[in-house]
RNA sequence: GGGCGGUUAGCUCAGUGGGAGAGCGCUUCCCUGACACGGAAGAGGUCAUUGGUUCAAUCCCAAUACCGCCCA
């Protein structure tokens, strides 16, 4: 029965292709999946990205690992199923919100919370979805069916259900801490969302006069404007320098107005600047911890909007400065006032908000906190355990360090847009914690005898939510069958700066309220810069969009290209588009093999069948070759090294099947056996090649004989299924040198390609498929001669001044050689070597040094005709 | 300050205790009946430096220099 033969145009068109495949692909639900106990579950959680977010190259880092392990488990038949979904991304909306209605003349506060809100939902709905319609034409295949959002109704009763048991189990609390103040998003952030950045800054040395005295105490700061809430001087106990300055007092300039003792603490460095340093608890950490050790007031004197406040303490003419302004109108004071004894330049680092890029301001403020350390017991144990591994191994001791030397985590955000805190005060400030107003309402009636209730303003950390999400999306608190199946999940896939914000909360929580871990494998994929090294950045100008490359190349391109440059040890990749562009001909080198072989007079066989009898040694070699491929693709996959499995594919398709099989099944006389190895292999390379390029792979595989509607729900080629043959693969590489000489020897001599070159073989060195393949790849005519030095040997007739090129070529030939038979003979002739090296690297030794011998003497044979 | 990673071809990077590799770039030849987004052949490297272990080190160990990441 004669096949179909598609007419394919050339060069390969992804356009025409991969929105018509992505389409037909979801519209079939082949990316849905139903919990099956019967199956291994292979579950990934997709990290939400912000809901209003766009596809960045980052994506390509994370996100092309997890499709593709999806992909390669379906096929190997698991329950698998990628569950995505989105984030509110509280501090990242809310300022772009904030901006949007300055622009309009508006505050949050005119508007209101209930219309704010309304009017963030509705941002959210028009400008969210862009990042999953992104994703379709990267050809990523999450189970959208399953797509939850995590502010949908059901994920923020998790929400609250959690922060009501955390309450009740006494892991939440409300306090008064030094909290990190993001004065642009006007919130509190985590310490995990601050980032410390070196800066250049100026080091003053400002003199503390005595209170009584004419003498006085010289401390140096960075934050001059922050004397106006000094308490105290401190100095190191064991400083001989100040032993005498301590418990007396000393006047804070540059009001003067107030006196303050000078204390002694051991947590001061008597290294830095003059030793004694100013403490100002309410502005800095370590200033709060001898506060604290000490009993010392705590005064603020800066307001929400980092501007100089007296509300807390007298600032003089200072009040309503910005900080800065007023840390430059101190500084002129003191100096004025003879005070500045110098000031010198001084690097060091600051801390930033990640969000807004904002100094961030230690405040004191009234707070709600996770107490962290009882939470990341449990979660140091799933790591040390084994139950979490992490791949790269060493991001596991990040991991640890940080549950180890954990902080209380302040929930609190002074936003609008998110989880509102399921707290109420009652008029005396009793606090009331519940999942809903009605259950507060029945509790405040019931305790404190009233109904009158004011709901805390402010919401949660967007990543208290995160922290929830492997289980959250799964229907928790309801006893749901994909709870059931489905947790915890198999693998976790994501950057290493989230490894504190997200992955070790993620398992604190999953520990807390599911009593168990929420993954096994933690594939932390590299960080992506530009091809200088550099990060990607907006102001740079050096970010590359992904959906340019994808609009260049194809997505499949865009992700070959992608995970060819991932290396499993790497902490970052450099990206290079030429990458994409290597991907972009691969693809069309195998459209044009497809090409080739519909194109073959033979009609194709209609199965997947090998033929048992007749098989070519150039047959039996790639068969080979394919079943080691099977095998170690599925090694690679199993082991997150996606760029050794992306190249793999790349050189047996490329540079075996279709530069060496493809060619030799152009043999003069027709092979029987080509069509049927032919679309055996590509079918087998296509599946393989498919969770990294599902596109050209299914386009390709629907056209050759299959079984099935598609190639997402094939199965892994098996390599039991695929007869290997060592020494057709020794043959042939031995076939393969000859041939590779031949043309060296050709391109050389400057024979031009539609004369044959003449070789001379010795009778019985080759056999008749040999022979063939020598006579077609080499484009050389063959005489047997039994006098000639090698197995091979080259004759051509040339002219004087090809000869004379050729036998300086051949000299230089022969005196490498010489070199490695010489080096490799001293090497056996050493007793050492024989008697402690293994047996099997002697033997290797031995058989490299006849290869060389017989190269040898080929070349000297050479030489010798040359004559 | 603490921890971690890197230094291999012009660029970006693989790699292995025993014969230095890829892509891009470069040189030469070829529109050979799948593919010029192609084919063929080639040039190019004291594998950062120093010392140690070993019969054998680009690879293991130590130190040094430089670059980078994370944490404080």
């Amino acid at each position: 029965m004669p096949s179909r033969r598609p007419q394919l145009a050339s060069p390969y068109d992804p356009k025409a292709v991969e929105t018509r495949l992505y389409e037909h692909w979801e519209r079939n639900g082949y990316f849905h999946e139903e919990p099956d106990p019967a199956r291994p579950p292979f579950i990934i959680c997709m990290p939400p990205p912000n809901v209003t977010a766009r596809a960045h190259i980052g994506h390509g880092s994370t996100y092309t690992p997890m499709d593709v392990l999806v992909r390669y488990r379906r096929m190997l038949g698991d329950n698998a199923d990628w569950l995505p979904g989105t984030d509110h991304a509280a501090i990242a909306t809310e300022a772009v919100l904030v901006r949007e209605l300055a622009r309009e003349g508006v505050t949050r506060e005119q508007l209101g919370r209930t219309a704010y809100v309304e009017r963030a939902w509705a941002w959210a709905n028009e400008y969210g979805g862009t990042i999953e319609k992104q994703f379709r034409a990267l050809g990523f295949g999450p189970d959208w069916q399953r797509a939850r959002f995590t502010m949908d109704e059901r994920l923020s009763a998790a929400v609250r259900r959690v922060f009501v048991t955390l309450y009740r189990d006494g892991l939440i609390y409300r306090g008064k801490r030094l909290i990190n103040w993001d004065p642009k998003a006007k919130t509190t952030i985590s310490d995990a969302e601050v980032e410390h950045e070196e800066r250049d800054a100026t080091l003053w040395f400002v003199k503390y006069p005595l209170d009584g005295g004419d003498d006085g105490l010289v401390i140096a700061t960075t934050r001059p404007e922050t004397m106006l809430g000094d308490v105290a001087i401190a100095v190191h106990p064991d400083d001989e320098r100040y032993r005498a300055w301590i418990g007396r007092c000393v006047l804070v300039p540059p009001l003067l107005a107030r006196s303050i003792p000078v204390i002694a603490d051991a947590s001061v460095d008597p290294s830095f600047g003059t030793g004694a340093v100013k403490v100002t608890p309410a502005h800095d950490l370590a200033d709060y911890e001898i506060g604290e050790r000490h009993g010392l007031a705590m005064p603020s004197i800066l307001d929400q909007e980092a501007r100089i406040s007296g509300a807390e303490i007298d600032v003089g003419p200072y009040a309503g400065l910005d900080r800065f302004e007023a840390r430059a109108r101190v500084v002129e004071a003191v100096r004025e006032a003879k005070l500045l004894v110098k000031e010198e330049a001084y690097r060091h680092a600051i801390a930033v908000s990640e969000r807004t890029g904002e100094i961030v301001e230690p405040l004191l403020l009234e707070q709600w906190f996770v107490s962290a350390a009882p939470l990341a017991k449990p979660a140091l144990d799933a790591y040390r355990d084994g139950r979490v591994r992490f791949i790269p191994e060493r991001y596991g001791r990040t991991y640890e360090q940080w549950l180890t030397n954990i902080r209380d985590w302040n929930i609190s955000r002074q936003v609008w847009w998110g989880h509102q805190l399921p707290v109420w005060y009652t008029p005396d400030g009793e606090i009331v914690v519940a999942e809903s107003e009605e259950e507060a309402v029945a509790v405040a009636q019931e305790r404190y005898g009233t109904r009158e209730l004011r709901r805390d303003p402010d919401t949660l950390d967007t990543w208290f939510s995160s922290a929830l999400w492997p289980f959250s999306i799964l229907g928790w608190p309801e006893k749901t069958p994909e709870l059931e199946c489905w947790y915890p999940s198999q693998a976790l896939v994501t950057g290493g700066e989230i490894i504190f914000l997200w992955v070790a909360r993620m398992v604190m929580m999953g520990e807390y309220v599911m009593g168990k871990e929420p993954f096994g494998d933690v594939f932390v994929a590299p960080l992506v810069f530009d091809a200088q090294g550099r990060k990607m950045s907006k102001s740079l100008g050096n970010a590359i969009d992904p959906m340019e490359i994808v609009e260049k190349y194809g997505a499949d391109a865009f992700r070959m290209g992608m995970l060819r440059q991932l290396r499993l040890e790497a902490q970052e990749v450099r990206f290079q588009e030429s990458r994409c562009e290597e991907a972009r001909n691969f693809n069309n080198k195998i459209w044009n093999a497809t090409r080739y072989l519909l194109d073959l007079p033979e009609d194709l066989p209609g199965a997947l069948t090998l033929p048992k009898n007749g098989l070519t040694l150039a047959d039996r070699w790639i068969l080979t070759r394919l079943h080691e491929t099977i095998v170690e693709t599925g090694r690679l996959f199993d082991s997150y090294d996606f760029g050794n499995a992306a190249e793999l594919l790349r050189d047996f398709i490329w540079y075996e099947f279709c530069d060496w099989y493809v060619e030799a099944t152009k043999l003069q006389h027709a092979q029987e056996t080509r069509t049927a190895v032919l679309s055996f292999v590509l079918n087998n390379a296509m599946r393989l090649l498919h969770p990294i390029e599902p596109f050209i792979t299914e386009e390709v595989w629907l056209s050759l004989p299959h079984d099935g509607d598609s190639i997402m729900t094939a199965t892994w080629p098996d390599p039991l299924e695929v007869p290997a043959d060592r020494a057709a693969v020794e043959a042939m590489e031995r076939v393969r040198k000859v041939i590779v000489e031949t043309r060296n020897r050709r391109a050389e001599l400057r024979i031009p390609s539609r004369e044959t070159l003449s070789i001379k073989v010795r009778p019985g060195e080759f056999t008749e498929d040999e022979i063939g393949l020598i006579r077609q790849l080499g484009g050389a005519a063959i005489a047997y001669a039994t006098d000639v030095a090698s197995d091979v040997t080259f004759t051509a007739v040339l002219e004087p001044e090809q000869l004379e090129n050729e036998r300086r070529r051949l000299s230089k030939e022969r005196g490498r050689l010489l070199a490695e038979v010489e080096r490799g003979e001293k090497k056996l002739a050493n007793p050492q070597f024989v008697a402690n090296a293994k047996p099997d690297v002697v033997e290797k030794e031995r058989a490299k040094l006849q290869e060389y011998r017989n190269e040898l003497a080929r070349v000297e044979g050479a030489l010798a005709d040359s004559k």
